[in-house]
DNA sequence: GTCTATAGCTAGATAGAC
DNA sequence: GTCTATCTAGCTATAGAC
């Protein structure tokens, strides 16, 4: 008769998150994982190729908690309200989740097929307030240039580079409201005109 | 009479910079650059304190790099055009030193007072064609506003993030035109009512 | 300023028993 | 599935001689 589970998958990922959390992902280590869970390293082995592996997993975990957060954001009738609404989610969970949300775009991420779908997952609920407000044609622009500002600015917020005399609070909204501003005159003044 | 110098304090920063580049600034250690320039590891120990001072002369040395390659871009008389083409030398930067530039928004990243300063010191030749573009007053929103995108955009293409059909060098474009036609729309709606 | 030697630690990963 | 035991390897940093 084997061994029976001391723990599950899940408990093992969960367990994974929370110290990448404290320590970074850079300092998860496999002894602290299992320590965390009540098993001994080597176990982990039996159930995640390497720590490569664990660490693809925490991954996935964040980005769904990221959907979550963003899917929650209630739509406004205005679809740039409802934009400037989904972006504060998004820094909000960055700031809630520092160290998960760097692992979602560390240079050593894994790129697997799962972590794609889930990254144009956690997006989703975007695209409809960027149809809505520059049309079927204008909405990858729209993202192409909303979510690098988003990325940037709380990434700058997480390491500290921002030396701004005033509030970031302000600056956010402020930079939404520009770039969501540059989208609106693609509307206003080419209402059709592709050429 | 004490041992002869066989390196420089530059030439062990030069060395240092050029194996963050190779395997990232995580896995920089004091033997591997040591053994760059011909001496061992405890040596390096008499000229900087730790790994951590290491590492930030390292930063400093990209920042000025970074200064250099910005403050190289040509003024035109149009100051968005102006920006736009220090907006291409930044993110040509990047993707130049990538490991470098991911260096500078490091999380552990050395918060010294130069540093700080030579942050500021790079993108000090923005200001002007901001200024000319918004104004004083307007200049910061911008600046903020553009930034922290350039920022974002180049790191989500380090880090292979984007999942994108287009090309990103018009992804890149079309982002830049989109703030600053953003930021152009303050100017004519606004022209100083700043109440 | 550089060296040898070494302390002291931590890590990822495997073998083989149960 | 989990264990003990162990391998192999790397690292930062210090002590003390020259």
């Amino acid at each position: 008769m084997p061994a029976a589970p001391k723990t599950t998958d899940a408990e093992i990922v969960r367990a994974a998150r929370k110290l990448v959390e404290a320590r970074g992902h850079a300092g998860l280590s496999m002894n602290e994982v299992a320590a965390a869970v009540g098993i001994r390293a080597p176990s982990l082995y039996g159930r995640f190729a390497d720590r490569a592996a664990l660490l693809a997993a925490v991954e996935l975990e964040v980005l769904r908690a990221l959907e979550r957060a963003i899917a929650r954001v209630p739509r406004s009738a205005d679809p740039a309200e409802t934009l400037a609404a989904q972006s504060r989610a998004y820094r909000a969970f960055a700031k809630a989740h520092p160290a998960g949300y760097v692992l979602l775009y560390a240079a050593d991420a894994a790129r697997t097929e799962e972590g794609t779908r889930a990254r144009a997952a956690a997006l989703a609920p975007t695209m409809p307030p960027f149809v809505a407000l520059v049309g079927e044609d204008g909405a990858l622009v729209a993202a192409r240039t909303l979510v690098p500002f988003l990325h940037g600015f709380v990434s700058m917020e997480l390491s500290g580079a921002f030396r701004l005399g005033g509030g970031l609070d302000e600056a956010f909204e402020q930079g939404v409201a520009t770039i969501l501003r540059g989208l609106g005159v693609v509307r206003a003044r080419r209402p059709r005109s592709r050429e």
